[in-house]
DNA sequence: TATGAATGAGAATTCATTCAT
DNA sequence: TATGAATGAATTCTCATTCAT
């Protein structure tokens, strides 16, 4: 569960190697976004990184190889973060709105990052779809099982824990998207109290009356 | 009824052109699903069309612009279906679930076409990214001015109409391309009265106790 | 000697068919001085003069067909011209100057056509190539026969008719191509006095000493 | 003996590449001269240079660069050994005459290489015209210096040192050309001795009387 | 005569990948 | 480890020409 950076090889690298693997997913990361997954070439790529087309090779086998590196290693952070603000909200209520939180704010914070995720990623072959796939479910599966305890627990009606999940997951992917792609809201924090609505009667929780925190 | 086959010249095209033309753009279609957008070359297309590549390109300027015309016509599909379908529902509660009907029914009955739309053609290059997103606020839209009027009858409580339909697209979307892509659930009608509860809570609306036509 | 203006069929042709036909050369003569020949399309051609492709192909068997018929109208023009010119100058020590003004005047006021001729046609093919050259030589060769006249006068000293003329279209040519392409001088009759004076020079005539007329 | 093969490049070649560079300039002046700028292909660069098609993109960005850097190949040469020829000729009446031997002499052993650069290159497209004017023009003012040299010495009379110059290499391309296409005179060599007293008078040189190398 | 449509042989160019230093 | 050079299959698009109405 924790090996989700992936090595190359399993030989341990130098710590400049180390380096400049990062290095290369950094500038990848920058070109993936800016030119979408056909689009960039190795060459930019390599440009991007300040090395040689060589040398990412020696890094990463593949074009493919290298953008699967980039998804699992965005998909630990927002899994990561998500985990751990799931953890820290005591309430049960509140967990929803937590995990709406982290991943707007983390989005919001990294347009490129959520461009990858929810645009390029999805037609970038079947491989790395399936990957992406995974990634997804295992994020729906996040939100699937707090959803199916709060049921065991009686906070909210009865309900398929996996299509709810499925649901809030694309309603906030659409939301993201929109932003993303069309610019609109010019802030995504903005949309976050309205679309935290929506979602809690989505899954039946009560509207929180006193909200105490509307901040992002 | 009128407007389904959009001419993108302005010329007024023989009638054995006309049927070639259309001729193309199923033979279009049938490669893209079959082989993706970029996969798919434009021989192929020629081929599928028993034409020549040459009369491709009489008829479309290139492959881009035949994949915007398959796109729009397709849109223009689904968009009048589903507008049809919530002037035939006389009940103003009814409509979310009408257009929902549509939607799941259309895609799952046209599975590769969905797969085109929903999943290819996000890395099909700018140009259609846009279009694509206009399309997808084409249809956000016509909910949401449902959902406004909804609220104007007192039907729903306070919400943002924009955001809510943006919110119900999206659940659709994710529970459409899951099916898609890990082909679960096996039949997307399956899923189809869960999610029409979770959307009608999303925006307010109450459980429909009687449900007499649970079928999709 | 006065069948230059070729007709594509020995048949007579309607007027109206005729005047077509005259407005496809000058529309081609418009295109390819516009383009270039290989550059330019038949579309191109046949839009400018608002008929259709196959118009075009019914009054010219093919491009170079067409750019050769453009070719033999604009010599024909020329040549008529110098001629006329020739034999409208008594003195036959003014014939050199006449002919230049001629040539000088007319590709000043035709641009087009002097690309046409200078630039154009030489790299336009073999078959129009060998047309061009027959041009060439054909004004050269009467360059040369006045030459000869004024040799067998006791006008000017001993000199090859031949290589002198050829000398003289050449400095006239490279004269004018670098007016044509570089826009050097701004005028091109600025450069008609000094000229004449150069090739006066070239062929052995002494320089005028009054001037009479100095305007090109 | 310094700047004769341009490095379109800022980045340093490894030798073997920088011989490969050669190599594909090599083969591209033969298949130019062969077949044409537009008949050329370059596959048919790639096969003569013994390499791939994406070797001769690694060297050169296209087919127009590829010619761009072969016409500048052959035109430092040409120049070059025009500017040694008018150096090591002291006496400055015999300049123009250096001049020219250089010009014909090297012509008249590359048939081809005239070819190309004379003929075809004119209808190579608007950058290529470009350059080749600016090589012409470079030229014609080492004429044009000299002759303004030569008038500030009192060798010849009030002139307009550029137009005289212009004219100068008018005649010479012309005579070049006619040799080229035509084919007259069969031996380049046999029109100098003319030529070169055409051109002494058309500057205003006195005749050599006493010419002890007429051959050229 | 004229037209719009169709043809199809080719072209230039791209780029992931491999490999000799 | 890293690099620059080289490969070559694959792809889009062009356009002179032909042809059915």
């Amino acid at each position: 569960m924790a090996q989700l950076t992936n090595q190359p090889t399993s030989q341990v690298l130098q710590p400049r190697a180390r380096e400049r693997r990062e290095r290369i997913l950094d500038a990848a990361l920058a070109v993936f976004t800016r030119r979408g997954y056909r689009e960039a070439t190795m060459d930019e790529v390599a440009e991007a990184a300040a090395t040689s087309k060589g040398g990412v090779y020696f890094h990463f086998p593949g074009k493919e190889a290298l953008f699967l590196a980039l998804l699992e290693r965005s998909a630990a952070l927002l899994l990561q973060r998500t985990q751990l603000a799931l953890e820290r909200t005591p309430d049960p209520a509140g967990k929803l709105d937590a995990a709406l939180d982290v991943v707007l704010r983390l989005f919001a914070s990294h347009r490129d990052l959520a461009r990858l995720f929810l645009v390029e990623a999805l037609a970038a072959g079947p491989a790395i779809q399936e990957a992406l796939l995974a990634i997804r479910r295992r994020f729906a599966a996040l939100i699937a099982s707090e959803l199916a305890r709060a049921r065991e627990d009686g906070l909210i009606g009865p309900l398929d824990p996996q299509l709810a999940a499925t649901a809030c997951f694309g309603a906030i992917y659409e939301v993201v998207t929109q932003w993303l792609l069309s610019g609109s809201p010019a802030d995504l924090a903005e949309a976050a109290p309205e679309l935290r609505r929506l979602l809690r009667r989505l899954v039946g929780l009560p509207d929180r009356s006193l909200d105490e925190d509307g901040t992002l």
